[in-house]
DNA sequence: TGTAAAATACACTAAAAGGTGTATTGCGTA
DNA sequence: TACGCAATACACCTTTTAGTGTATTTTACA
């Protein structure tokens, strides 16, 4: 194709700073028509649902509904909808979770004008792109330890998430048994798994990598 | 006065799509003249001594120097230059930990263009200003506990920080009284010292309160 | 519908952390 | 200079967590 109508973008920031200024900097480019902008999650499943939307600009933290979810929910309901995500941070983790999620494209927020009309250019033409400071990031995080694509991330489950989040507020595991109806036996063991499978050594450690890994 | 000439403005975050987005935002704003960016703490500190900067909008997370530091350093070479704090968060510890630095208004990055204009007229005028939405949500968490103005912040020591840390990293009492080369009572006393500060039942939520107020 | 994960539960022992109280030394500053 | 705070150190006793291994019952899904 050569002709190519003007974009229609969505901008999903709970900061409203960053959609105007997002806003701003696109609004003079010939390529990009109407610009909308939501504030979380869900105002952008939305407005993607009800608008002829061609592709979001989509950040990670947002309340009601995070980025990842209505990423999930967006390309389920309209898989040609492009989506890049704009986001602070980058470890392994959190690319492929939103790629894996759908996502189009995933760029940095400390890259500028170029590099965000680069990845709607790439994106619009069907190709993913991911910006060269986070791939390269992430290829040292991957070549560390697991030389696989992006899946060997060992993950808590639900429940072991439920019970990190009582043990960082400062609950022993008879008090978080108390709580969860369980025995306390039960509450251990799901200590013991989780300091096995994330090879850590302690509670103190466990406590930091929930709170690295956003689980709190 | 009546007669205001055009504000000469400095920018400094670490996000490109950050400052270029408040860069386009205000460039329309007849009160406001030339707008200059830094993308860390040092590099603001820097053009502030060497340029006639009027005011600085200020961003706290940045590498190199953060916006902490960097407006103690800018308030005690220049106090006659405003700074205004945009932040992420805005708990009530940061707040005042920046007001006491030499801050003159602390506005939330959802806030918007109107928001962050009025905050500019006050600054510039000698006025303090603090964004609505943010001095309530300071005043619940002050009046939780502690009816004062905004002092009554227990903090660690340096010591403590150190051996927090190291806590954190998973090794035990034993082992940082190796690493540190002291007995293993005294890396204790530190510990039990902290919690009875912080008023924290166990080594869990001592992490926690340490990676929320960001000192891991 | 079989199989793998996940959630539940227990035993036994060792190590670490928590609760309370005390005490000495050095350093900055009101 | 006297006072407070930070850093160091110890005793005694209790509670919690860690290390290792086993086992039953749901649940999800290929």
């Amino acid at each position: 194709m050569s002709y190519q109508s003007p974009i229609h973008l969505l901008i999903a920031d709970d900061h409203q700073l960053i959609t105007d200024g997002i806003s701003r900097i696109l609004e003079t480019e010939k390529t990009i028509g109407e610009i909308d902008t939501a504030h979380n999650g869900r105002d952008a499943v939305d407005k993607v649902l009800l608008r002829d939307i061609d592709c979001v600009i989509m950040d990670i933290n947002m309340p009601v509904l995070n980025g990842l979810e209505a990423t999930k929910i967006i390309k389920q309901e309209k898989p040609h909808i492009k989506v890049i995500v704009v986001s602070m941070l980058c470890d392994a983790a959190i690319v492929s979770k939103m790629m894996k999620a759908g996502a189009d494209a995933f760029i940095n927020k400390d890259t500028g004008k170029t590099e965000l009309l680069k990845a709607i250019g790439k994106v619009m033409q069907g190709e993913k792109y991911i910006s060269p400071a986070i791939s390269n990031n992430l290829f040292t995080h991957l070549t560390d330890r697991n030389v696989n694509t992006s899946d060997t991330k060992k993950h808590l489950t639900a429940r072991e998430v439920e019970i990190i989040r009582l043990i960082a507020d400062g609950l022993t595991n008879h008090e978080i048994a108390d709580k969860l109806f369980l025995s306390i036996v039960t509450v251990d063991t799901h200590r013991k798994n989780m300091l096995a499978k994330l090879q850590l050594k302690n509670t103190a450690s466990l406590v930091k990598y929930a709170a690295d890994h956003k689980l709190l």
